[in-house]
DNA sequence: GTATGTATTCTGGTATGACCAAGGTAAGAG
DNA sequence: CTCTTACCTTGGTCATACCAGAATACATAC
């Protein structure tokens, strides 16, 4: 599977060391020349072969593995792999790191995400997938009173129907989106405890989500999840004004 | 605006040489301690400071230059960016090079932010915006009979209506996914021949998202954008079926 | 002939030290 | 005080060397 890369003379114009390396690994992937599996010749000769240096070489091997495009195997070699969504995950990581107050922002993006999915989770689920889903369903109804495994459930249910819409691009989408959503507003369901009316709009509502994925009706789906949102929002906003509430009293 | 590391102690468990500088800036970048604008330190301080040698530290530099995280300046220094989301444009490349069969799955991702985007254009837009649209829609018009400018009217109409949603989120997403669509399936839009009726649907739709997005009804904009989408779709089958037809005669 | 254990080779991971070219800056000339 | 210039800084690159473990070949034992 050695991929050998037939170096044809290398046109000397592109740039200097690294940009010319990575351009040229870059053209050869893109090209197709490349495949996921191949395993690239041993750095030193592919440095040699590319009129670089090692540590020249490594660089843009290392920018083509952040990018998910190339595994460094230790003591193995570089391997072409299909590129991984997750560093997408990565990237809006980075992207949203700085301001925090476009999580509400990031929010909307998720909405549209399961909103998509969870239409096509009404047309293309199969049974196994009903199946997940309950179970899904019952962890929710099992752990509504731990703040903790309940968001874990909670969010778990709606990425097993996200999963069910089949969509891989929903799918990587929605597991970067929740990587930050998790990450920069981690335990937004431990107001939980404030609002005991709570439970049962979680639990109700999750189940009419599964109900109508199960009836197979996308408009009403969507219908219930997006209602489910808006909800959910409007609990937050109730608790952020107890808070402050509680805040200004104390 | 030196950003003086401060290093404090830098554990050691945290994997070994590129693993542990990288996972050091990352996290410097992600708490804010390192913002954009700022400049780091040399490199050959920087590695002496984390304790690796300089062709480690550049790997992790690199590869946080192609996340969009930094800058390296020639002989100026590295400084630290605001993640560009054409990274993400790159990313997706790489993604979909190899699998073309993947666009109407990122299809799929693409009518999820737009619906969700349109929801919000029909609550946020600004009467700027409503000009804006309606030159837009102009455009579409006039361009009827070009392919070529009509296909960009097309995208800039959509464009313009997710801009109006105003969430940076979904605004990033979506040129991204436009790019690949634009990419892989460019001209798509060329069996406009085929069905002079397409005319008057292209005009029509679009009219009507942009009344919907006037009358703030956000409801009714997503449904319309919806059935836009799926008459799209069901124009593209008819005339995937009639160029098969037209070849199998040949 | 097969299986097992060992030695050799290959490969990535890292460190050192050095050289170059050009941007920045401060010392020196006017 | 202004302008020129030499120096220092800083990224860009190279060459070499060593390490550790995976892969492989080989020799040995059964």
């Amino acid at each position: 599977m050695i991929a050998d890369l037939e170096i044809t003379r290398l046109r000397e114009g592109g740039g200097k060391g690294f940009e010319k390396v990575f351009a040229f690994l870059r053209e050869r992937l893109l090209a197709g020349s490349l495949r996921p599996g191949d395993r690239l010749i041993p750095e030193r000769d592919l440095a040699a072969q590319l009129g670089v240096s090692r540590p020249i070489l490594r660089e843009a091997l290392r920018a083509l593995t952040v990018l998910g495009v190339v595994e460094i195997r230790d003591r193995v070699g570089t391997i072409v792999r299909r590129p991984d969504p997750s560093v997408l995950n990565d990237f809006f990581t980075f992207a949203f790191a700085q301001q925090s107050d476009v999580v509400d922002d990031v929010m909307q993006a998720r909405i549209a995400i399961e909103c998509q999915a969870v239409r096509l989770a009404a047309e293309r689920a199969t049974v196994s997938d009903f199946e997940k889903l309950q179970q899904a369903l019952a962890r929710i109804v099992e752990t509504i009173d731990d703040p903790d495994g309940g968001s874990a459930a909670d969010f778990d249910f709606h990425r097993t129907v996200v999963n069910t819409g089949k969509s891989e691009t929903l799918i990587v989408l929605h597991n970067s989106l929740s990587g930050i959503l998790m990450r920069s507003h981690r335990g937004r369901r431990e107001l939980l405890q404030v609002f005991d009316s709570m439970k049962t709009y979680l639990i109700e509502d999750h189940r009419r989500i599964f109900d109508a994925i199960v009836g197979r009706d996308p408009e009403h789906a969507e219908k219930v999840l997006r209602e489910h949102f808006a909800i959910g929002d409007d609990f937050r906003r109730r608790a952020a004004i107890g808070e402050s509430e509680a805040r200004s009293a104390s």
